[in-house]
DNA sequence: CTTGAGTATAATGTATGCTAAATGCAATGT
DNA sequence: ACATTGCATTTAGCATACATTATACTCAAG
């Protein structure tokens, strides 16, 4: 039982994280070192440090003298990084479903009812960020693919505030719950084609709703 | 035309990078933030924001209260990075190959003539750090899709250690001059199923020949 | 009124030094 | 001889202070 040592860089940067995701700091806003050093008691080098490492992730822009900001995805950008997701996220599908067990896929459907009941409680909150990406996680989690699916995580971690943006003002992905119940019977019956396929299918229909409402936010600046 | 003004965390990254994608840092080998701050007369922070960069760009492991360590590739990590690679480098080429203009393309061969002549000449480095990376840089020019680029540069890079050691070792990738002749010709014929296919059995094929040197290696560690 | 140089100011970048954690070694006890 | 505890040394983490860069503003000239 090894207690953790967390250092105040990533305590810091967890903290700032937990805020883009959020949305309390909004895509384009400036973070100032000093500001986020006073606010949480530490001074600016931890914080440096953590911008660095968020920068890495893509949840940040850093430009030497200018400072950091939260990264605005544009619709271009939201369409690449879910081309990538759909073709990195069926490479790892691919090379998991053989490997799920009876256990996993029951695991994976009680998440979906959870996530289901959780969006039926109106929860969207739970519903997209944890339960979504936990019910993806199950069904990717035989792949032994660390590289891949750490690029997987960083991108759907990435775009989650986009699919939420997304959900409170569209109304919601009424679509997803019987495509999920859809992909996962796929995978009980060991059908790569068709299950890498069809979560192809599902993560491009969600690119596009995204991107549309994107273009219309965009076109609504002008 | 602006003047670049780099900072010392930046000149320190590049350094260190150089240093380990040249092999003069061995993988696995400790980086010692005073030391390296002595050698390049400057403090310890910059040092360690080039470190914590280069953990991003993935030539580097950094661990709490430890320090960094030039990452070490296992076969199975090199395995699943040429997988990427091949994967993300198709996608690439196939955004790009419809929009590749002739100049384009005698660029592409007047790079590869290059790289021949100076793989005649012996000169490894040349041959596989730079032109190679050119070449196929060049045929992905028009895909205006920049995270894949970068992912594709990034792992390419990382790799390019180990493909420069299996060419010192096993006399060199002698197969691939003719495998850059056709990819260039399925591009001219703008036949992107062939070309991505091609491709994909080009980066494949260089995997193959890496592992079994890694494996090699790794046996006759014990 | 516009434009441009110069300066003031605010933010980032970097050095120095102190604190705290991890590692190796020695001493002590069994 | 071995394990274990405590200390010393090394190294990383972090705070403070200073240097440098970018930017906004002022004021003068056209």
């Amino acid at each position: 039982m090894a207690i953790e040592h967390k250092t105040r860089t990533q305590l810091v940067a967890e903290a700032i994280r937990a805020k883009i995701l959020s949305g309390e700091i909004k895509a384009g806003e400036p973070l100032r070192q000093a500001a986020l050093a006073t606010e949480m008691n530490v001074s600016r080098i931890p914080v440096r440090e953590a911008l660095l490492q968020l920068e890495a992730e893509g949840l940040v822009n850093f430009e030497a003298h200018k400072g950091a900001t939260a990264t605005e995805l544009s619709a271009s950008q939201i369409d690449e990084i879910f081309d990538l997701r759909a073709l990195l996220e069926a490479e790892l599908l691919s090379h998991s479903i053989d490997g799920l067990t009876d256990q996993d896929l029951i695991d994976a459907e009680l998440i979906l009812t959870e996530l289901e009941s959780a969006m039926d409680a109106g929860d969207t909150h739970l519903a997209t960020g944890d339960l979504n990406s936990r019910f993806h996680g199950k069904l990717y989690s035989r792949a032994q693919r660390p590289q891949t699916r750490e690029l997987v995580d960083m991108y759907s971690k990435n775009s989650e505030r986009y699919v939420r943006m997304h959900i409170l003002l569209a109304g919601g992905l009424t679509t997803a719950p019987e495509e999920h119940r859809t992909l996962l019977n796929h995978c009980r019956a060991k059908d790569t084609k068709k299950a890498c396929d069809f979560l192809k299918k599902h993560i491009l229909g969600a690119k596009n709703d995204i991107k549309k409402l994107l273009l219309k936010i965009e076109d609504e600046k002008r």
